[in-house]
DNA sequence: TGCAAAGTGAAGCCATGGCTATATGGTTTC
DNA sequence: GAAACCATATAGCCATGGCTTCACTTTGCA
């Protein structure tokens, strides 16, 4: 019984590890559509792939996704824009990574490593945990 | 100039985190292999498969891989054994999940959520970040 | 105004990591 | 020793996220 629901934890951890996965591409490219417009007023395919660092077909296929489930809208050969959901996904996802670099940051974490591993980590931190930090960072001022 | 680096510095940071994802599931299977020989002497695919939360197949498939990689070795109808290279690693993501756990633990994320997350974190901390927890856990006592 | 370059879209390929279903090899038990 | 049951292997399917290639709009400039 303790073995059983031990074993059924942990499969459920990385089950969830699995689908945070999925989960991180929506979040990135939402990101990045976000920055593009707040840089550049527009957001287009090519751009997003120049700055996702992949071929413009895969950024297509990733807005096409994005558009499927709700988070941005776009019509043929005009720019990318997100919905007030795709938003508010970027929004979170920003903050997100701003708190996960602060706190490499403060644990001593060189700069450089701090933004590389973010991109990586960002994903995978979950709502305590990221209250967690948020706490942390108060703490240390 | 300056715009193109920082383009292809951000598409590298993508790439690094897409790849590191692609280690991940190396790392698991390795980890759980190690576990199970530890426990119970041996390490079945039924076994792996269940701990893990996928099915015989998955498991038989993710096997092969790690054969192929040069991390495990098996016999049709035996168990699966690590090789050094395998063992070596499974102990180095070992240590790495340990201290990812404990440095949440450290900056006050409930200990379940630290192990749940750690899952999905540990496979994102590059030698530099590790060795900087280290430094913190050590700073902490 | 028209044409070339650049951006976009569509189709089709590959690998990975899931799955189900089916066949075959081991083991245990009677 | 044979049968039944469990473990393993194999085949084939699906979705995702990469890629290349080719066709078609847009756009910008001569």
């Amino acid at each position: 019984m303790t073995e059983d629901s031990a074993q059924t934890d942990q499969a459920e951890r990385f089950n969830q590890a699995r689908t945070a996965q999925s989960m991180a591409l929506l979040e990135d490219y939402t990101e990045m559509i976000d920055d593009l417009i707040s840089e550049h007023g527009e957001a287009r395919v090519t751009d997003i792939a120049r700055q996702m660092g992949v071929t413009h077909p895969t950024a297509a296929k990733a807005v096409a996704r994005l558009k499927r489930e709700g988070l941005a809208v776009s019509r043929p050969y005009r720019g990318v824009f997100l919905t007030d959901e795709g938003a508010a996904m970027a929004e979170r996802v920003r903050v997100r990574h701003r708190i996960v670099v602060d706190v490499l940051l403060a644990l001593g974490v060189p700069a450089d490593a701090a933004e590389l591993d973010a991109e990586g980590l960002e994903h995978h931190v979950s709502e305590t945990t990221l209250a967690a930090f948020e706490d942390f960072l108060r703490r240390q001022g």
